[in-house]
DNA sequence: CTGTTAGCGCATTCAC
DNA sequence: GTGAATGCGCTAACAG
């Protein structure tokens, strides 16, 4: 059996409450006591049993998710996840509450951060804009003790305890790669589309992308940035200007949300040259571009996992113990038309046993 | 608060045992009473609270895990990841064996399956080998109401409660497009390396990569399929024989292991026209190959996801409750120079907080 | 068939 | 400063 808290306290020759003392960092332990109980600790080799003293402290984790409003089908996916989480919260000892802020908004959000510290919860998730007003509101949490996770763009120059969300750089460099193998021996310049220069992970991916289409590809010429806000309608209208305008673009890789405006603007053009098309985020929409070829490749990012994964995170910070890193590395999915996955439910996140018996088999996540 | 035992018993009426029998399908209960147990238990919406539950009954899971031996990277990989996971067992109450089995040996399969049988675990983990004998002895662990993952390679005539792993024949369809796409115009026939047909996940690739093959790029002939029984001597013999003999060879998709041997005789080659070659899974061969330029993608299952989200089931299974789908779906991962993940620390499986502060960020796992 | 009671490993209140 | 006692939600003897 694995030693306990009895053990601990007859190897020291002390109680309980003293072993407790200790374990806690506690005061109220002369420093004697308090080294015989940490070596009888390290002797008998004890490791906390987290079930149990959750269980005897009735433990719950209120935890406050920051998100991006606005008509966003990855971000709705993201809170639709978010909100899977709460419908888990009893099972999970979790309460979580939902902040929507503006989109693209940095004092908004630090508002929202501001509010978040003022409700003391055990620990703030936050979907994080680059600026400094924004780093300085983070840090104000952490100097109060709340962990804080960025969730899917991160927030470098903080004191932020960890990043839920995909290495950009590398997303980017491999958009440009799959376009630049894509396009094989086709002549042409390519376009890339952003939803804003504002957030962190666009502005990696474009910095990505384009190192290796320069190193690697350097006969296609590389547009200048379009910044559609993430607003479908506003993609549109840039990605028709653009196809109108332009002759000879051969690839568009389109690094932030909105593609629904960008897949409109490509059914326009049917029957006309193929122009590769490398997207982010596999939605409703664009499964359906990738399906009808009107997109070649779909880089994701699994919002369910960031979402478990920046709990299990906050939970560890909240309680002090060691995250399990391989467990928290979010992957970068590349989907092409042959491995989509099979559809899903949108928000469900059914917990039914696919690729069990009975149901097909099908292949899982995390 | 949630409500507990205690409030099923005041609601019914009944003591805290007859609760529990209910609860736990134990006969001695008369069917009026369990009736209104049953009716206080869905009335105020209990749901058990699974950690108290195995905290009183110590309850700690043994589980087997049967695994190929022999000299192969992905599988040595995989046996570290179950060692890992035999480090946590303190901690997460499994009681892990490993038993190791000569590869592509159904007979010794079957045995080792018997036997693990006879020691009555709470779960088997195994690396099945599609044949009859095996199905039946997997559906003989069944009758015994012993939970059954396979992992890796499925076994979809048998019993067993589920399976770990990828989708095989997507990931053949994949590695057919990339395959594809990457050669462009290039002439050329394409060759295909395997390991064994015996197992079905090599079977299941050699499918999807000649349908996408076959439908959308019939301009590349397929040569006929090398075995190599995933040993690297063998396959670099192989592979030596195929370049000399053969002229035009413009792919290779190698969709087992022994990619030692592969890489050896590409090396040789060094100087001669590109030979565009696709690979599965991540070892520090493929990785090395990669970055050379000597491979140009790799398909990857993580052996270290599929190992947790086995024992995960099996836990799952063994205490009769529902999986959560989407976090065991296990993914395919593509893996090109530019998105390979930071090298770690072979079994180390380091619990370290890779994207966390101090350290560098670098994106997470599971 | 049903109820009482002790205890899993840990935290905490209140005496000493 | 330190210890004894009680309870978290659930299970498992053991009585009745």
């Amino acid at each position: 059996m694995r030693p306990t808290v009895h053990d601990i306290a007859a190897a020291a020759g002390v109680s309980l409450a003293t072993v407790d003392r200790v374990l806690n960092q506690r005061a109220g332990v002369r420093s004697v006591t308090r080294e015989k109980v940490e070596q009888a600790i390290e002797r008998i080799g004890y490791v906390r049993d987290v079930a149990a003293a959750n269980l005897a402290k009735s433990r719950v984790y209120p935890f406050i998710f920051i998100l991006p409003a606005g008509d966003n089908s990855f971000m709705r996916g993201l809170e639709a996840q978010v909100r899977a989480a709460i419908a888990r919260s009893p099972v999970e000892r979790t309460s979580i509450s939902i902040v929507s802020v503006p989109a693209f908004n940095a004092e908004a959000l630090v508002a929202a951060l501001d509010e978040a510290q003022a409700a003391a919860p055990a620990g703030v998730a936050v979907v994080a804009i680059d600026s400094p007003d924004v780093i300085a509101a983070v840090n104000r949490l952490r100097a109060a003790r709340i962990p804080v996770v960025t969730l899917v763009s991160d927030l470098p120059g903080s004191q932020r305890d960890h990043f839920a969300g995909v290495d950009n750089v590398a997303a980017g460099r491999t958009a440009g790669s799959l376009m630049g193998r894509f396009l094989g021996g086709q002549s042409g310049s390519v376009a890339v589309l952003a939803g804003s220069m504002l957030v962190r992970d666009h502005r990696e991916r474009l910095d990505g992308f384009r190192a290796v289409m320069d190193q690697d590809f350097p006969g296609h010429a590389l547009q200048p940035v379009l910044e559609g806000q993430d607003d479908p309608a506003q993609v549109e209208r840039l990605i028709d200007d653009l196809l109108t305008s332009q002759e000879g673009i051969a690839g568009i890789y389109s690094l932030g949300a909105g593609n629904r405006g960008l897949i409109a603007a490509l059914k326009k053009r049917a029957g006309k040259a193929h122009i590769c098309v490398i997207a982010h985020e596999l939605t409703p929409h664009t499964r359906a571009a990738l399906n009808d070829g009107l997109i070649d490749a779909v880089l994701n990012q699994d919002a369910g996992h960031e979402v478990r994964s920046a709990i299990r995170v906050l939970k560890a910070k909240a309680d002090g113990v060691a995250v399990f890193g391989a467990q928290e590395r979010i992957r970068i999915d590349i989907f092409l038309k042959d491995n989509l996955p099979f559809e899903q439910d949108a928000a469900a996140d059914t917990p039914l046993d696919r690729g069990s018996n009975q149901e097909p088999a099908q292949g899982e996540e995390d």
